[in-house]
DNA sequence: CAGTGGTCTAGACCACACT
DNA sequence: GTGTGGTCTAGACCACTGC
């Protein structure tokens, strides 16, 4: 045990958690974030798979020697990381990019007027798909050595047959390996969501940085636009569990018709 | 009371919350939700100001006749919403823009190297400040009248002195009364820290929408760039309490060594 | 030391979904 | 009805802050 909590005198299930280290400070850990290390764990490990139901917060509580209470609480915080979806009366589930309302939860384009949905689903077309290697850049984005082998894919997404968004992406080629253009092609569903079913790798959150930028001669040609159209890059990473960088990807979105929208709080 | 809570027979306090309307659904209203709109009045009215602190929980808990578990959910949400902070041992303080890690909360252009404070505070220039009127644009994003008054302020944002940022705000013009370029340009702080202790208005979220653009003649001007520089039109949108909006903001960001940054979840 | 928020428990009952 | 998550309570003890 790293911690002694407080009325249970002896909660089990509560290996060390690698703080081993002498550090300087005791580092407290309650009893729920503990839980929610070994609940982390049963997603990663493939133990509990998206959309599945995990076992009730009665089960969770007797397997980890700890009251629902506690149990409810590591659950809250993995709901309200998009990890888990609480629905009432029939369990808590596993996200997934898959059946989910919006289409494309990390695509933050709207069209100017009507809602998101007005315009219906995009067209995707594929331009290319090939296995390469990692520049400088893609490497220290993915945490891999420069020059591994990575798969790269560029498509166009058009709304209402008007080319939108040119995309390129870089995925390491271990865990995706076996990744076509034929099954990117067939897959109708989000990209995330195939990502899922195939590769077993589930994309939790992301970090985008955006500028405005002017297109080259081959980005013109792709988006049938002119060079003096400015356009939106953003430059993607995204993440797995543990913050493990899995995806690199350079979206250039015309902003004519559309906006990046954003919400601070 | 609108609602029937559980072994509590009797917790007061509750006034009925206007669901006075013959709504179809019973509007079924858990007690912590109740309370927090309660804690909102109290934000909202000036009872609790910003950087002061707001009763123990205790203390609230005998108000509002609940248990403390009750007004701690309440205070939970506030908090995660970042109206209020929680200090162990110390207490719950109402936030402010003031005083905070970060000088802009709301302001996401960072450096393209080095952490966001190492170019220091930013260079504020005021370059217009004036009484006018509400266009259709400006009176429907602050949900007044076409025409009604507005304050209108201009400034350039530079960061080691190379000038980044064009900003054109429109605050309306009643709850702004009395605002002035000398009081922009005196008070050392966010803006929004002056909002709140000068006007009483405190900023609680707001959305942006975001467009790649190319400037005009005026606009490259004050940015000291050609017109072949594309820019990052931010479009914002600022609200206070009850999502009442009371700023509209464009901004022009140069993003040749700066970049907008978003995290997704 | 007292006072604050933070964690944990145990038990009760409510709302919702399925069968 | 049964089982799930959701709300609420009451009481205990821990961790942090400042007097």
């Amino acid at each position: 045990m790293t911690t002694t909590p407080q009325t249970s005198s002896d909660s089990a299930a509560l290996a060390s958690v690698d703080l081993a280290s002498v550090s300087p400070a005791p580092a407290f850990s309650p009893l729920y974030q503990q839980i929610k290390v070994l609940m982390l764990k049963s997603l990663q490990s493939g133990e509990w798979k998206p959309s599945a139901a995990i076992p009730s917060e009665i089960e969770l509580a007797a397997r980890f020697r700890v009251s629902q209470g506690t149990v409810r609480k590591a659950i809250d915080e993995l709901a309200a990381e998009n990890l888990l979806v609480r629905r009432q009366g029939k369990g808590t589930f596993v996200a997934t990019h898959a059946e989910q309302h919006v289409q494309y939860r990390f695509l933050r384009l709207f069209p100017d007027s009507g809602d998101a949905n007005s315009e219906g689903p995009a067209q995707r077309q594929i331009i290319d798909c090939k296995r390469s290697r990692a520049s400088g850049e893609v490497a220290r984005a993915l945490r891999i050595h420069q020059g591994d082998a990575v798969l790269q894919v560029r498509r166009v997404l058009s709304f209402a047959k008007v080319p939108t968004i040119l995309e390129d992406m870089w995925l390491p080629g271990v865990p995706f390996k076996g990744l076509t253009a034929e099954r990117l092609r067939d897959y109708d569903g989000p990209m995330y969501a195939l990502f899922e079913t195939e590769f077993g790798v589930r994309m939790v959150r992301a970090e985008e940085k955006i500028r405005a930028i002017l297109p080259d001669a081959e980005q013109c040609d792709l988006l049938k636009i002119s060079v003096q159209t400015p356009l939106l890059s953003v430059e993607r990473t995204a993440y797995t569990y543990n913050d493990i960088p899995m995806e690199m990807r350079r979206g250039l979105y015309l902003t004519d018709t559309h906006y990046y929208r954003n919400e601070l709080n």
